[in-house]
DNA sequence: CCTCCACAGGAACGTAAGGACG
DNA sequence: CGTCCTTACGTTCCTGTGGAGG
């Protein structure tokens, strides 16, 4: 038994690997040379010398669906703006801010505040003295600050005053200069912005556009070069990995997942090569990981709706064989809902709640929900599962919660 | 052309949990 | 302790509306 086991473990170690640095396939990390990003990276790099003269650089909006090297780009010139600063004996600081996790008027000043040795509690002070104590520890010395807030339309979504703040400070400092990057990927979130905001925010705007098949290409050829060793990737490989995430909208981030993973897959069948198949099973587990993943950390009730979404799809399904054409409205869900609810004895929320866990669950991409207007028959939500019915299901009733809901019948309302 | 269904989805507010501070 | 703050999650009440059927 041991001896085997000690087999294994010499075999999978003596085995070449296929990987000689896998890390650099991973987004954390930011390549040294960005690949079809040098009109933007300059671009932004004129924009942002003035602060190595002590100056207040344009504010900056940068748009650009995920995976187009926003993010690298801005970090990578932040580092470079950063070093050459220290350099040049300038101070000047990036804050680097990710408005999904730091998504508040509060935090997003409490992380600045911190940043100048600040101590700000996690919550309970009035958020204009967190943005005094920013003011005034900032002040304290001539200095250039960029804050960089990525996934900024995160932030706008929960009000704009924070950057209206922010955008009209330089008035009130009188050593310190801030400005701001907003990196966004929704083109259109300036629309709820306040006009003063939108104006001052917008001083500059740089578009990143999607990745063509091509350019992913000659990413993944960079990045596969360190990261795999020689001869180990099938000719197809690369072309295809690109193919693939081109069709998501040019998502560089989406190929190099696809390429990492179609290794790993490899590597644990004990391949020596990376081949086209794998590219494939990779591309299925990628997305079935990312629903499994989603959908498992939903809250309670939130799972409660999408099963009664999944249970209505498997009673059309039938009810399809038997040649009913039959769609899925937010009605019929909050019917069943409720009776599950009934049934496992929690809250029913209203149906107004029940339309916005199931707007959450659409921008999730779990369902799909359309406006139809039916004429006479009012106006509703038609909706659809955009995952398969099964994994969903069975992920569902993993859930203690849900799991006395096995095997329910829809049409009855009984098991 | 008008009506009126069956909801969509905005606005305002309530409650609880979590923390700082005097 | 009570007073202030925050965010998360709900509720109540509300106005708005595309188009089939009259």
């Amino acid at each position: 038994m041991t001896s085997s086991l000690n087999q294994l473990f010499t075999r999978l170690l003596e085995s070449e690997s296929i990987f000689k640095n896998k890390e650099v396939l991973r987004h954390s990390y930011t390549p040294d040379v960005l690949v079809h990003r040098d009109t933007q990276t300059e671009e932004l790099a004129t924009i942002l010398v003035s602060a190595l003269r002590g100056e207040t650089p344009s504010n900056i909006l940068i748009y650009g669906k995920t995976g187009t090297g926003k993010t690298a780009v801005t970090r990578y010139v932040g580092k470079e703006l950063e070093n050459m600063s220290e350099r040049m004996n300038v101070k000047c600081s990036v804050i680097y801010v990710n408005c999904e996790v730091i998504d508040t008027q509060y935090r997003l000043l409490a992380n600045l505040a911190r940043h100048f040795g600040e101590d700000i509690p996690m919550t309970g002070w009035p958020t204009d003295q967190v943005f005094q104590k920013f003011k005034e520890a900032l002040d304290t010395q001539e200095q250039v600050l960029i804050v960089i807030l990525d996934e900024i339309d995160k932030l706008v979504k929960k009000g704009d005053d924070v950057l209206y703040n922010l955008s009209r400070m330089n008035a009130n400092l009188k050593r310190a200069k801030v400005s701001i990057i907003g990196v966004s990927n929704d083109l259109k979130f300036t629309d709820f912005l306040d006009p003063r905001v939108k104006s001052s925010l917008g001083e500059e705007e740089i578009i990143y556009p999607p990745y063509d098949a091509d350019q992913i290409r000659d990413i993944l050829y960079q990045r596969a070069a360190i990261a795999y060793n020689d001869n180990v990737l099938d000719g197809s490989v690369i072309p295809l990995c690109a193919a693939l995430a081109a069709q998501e909208h040019g998502d560089a981030r989406r190929a190099l997942d696809l390429l990492r993973v179609s290794g790993e897959i490899a590597e644990r069948k004990e391949e020596r090569k990376v081949t086209e198949s794998h590219v494939r099973i990779a591309q299925d587990k990628i997305e079935v990981d990312r629903i499994v993943e989603v959908v498992r950390t939903l809250p309670t009730q939130s799972k409660l709706v999408l099963f009664s979404i999944v249970m209505l799809n498997l009673s059309v399904q039938n009810q399809n064989q038997l040649g009913q054409p039959s769609t899925i409205t937010t009605g019929e869900v909050y019917n069943i809902y409720r009776k599950m609810c009934k049934s496992i004895d929690m809250d029913i929320l209203t149906q107004r709640r029940v339309t916005d866990l199931m707007s959450e669950l659409d921008m999730l991409g779990i369902i799909n929900a359309m406006v139809v207007s039916k004429g006479r028959y009012g106006r509703t939500k038609e909706i659809s599962l955009s995952v398969p019915v099964k994994n969903t299901y069975d992920v569902l009733i993993e859930d203690y919660k849900l799991n006395p809901l096995q095997g329910y019948n829809v049409k009855v309302g009984y098991f």
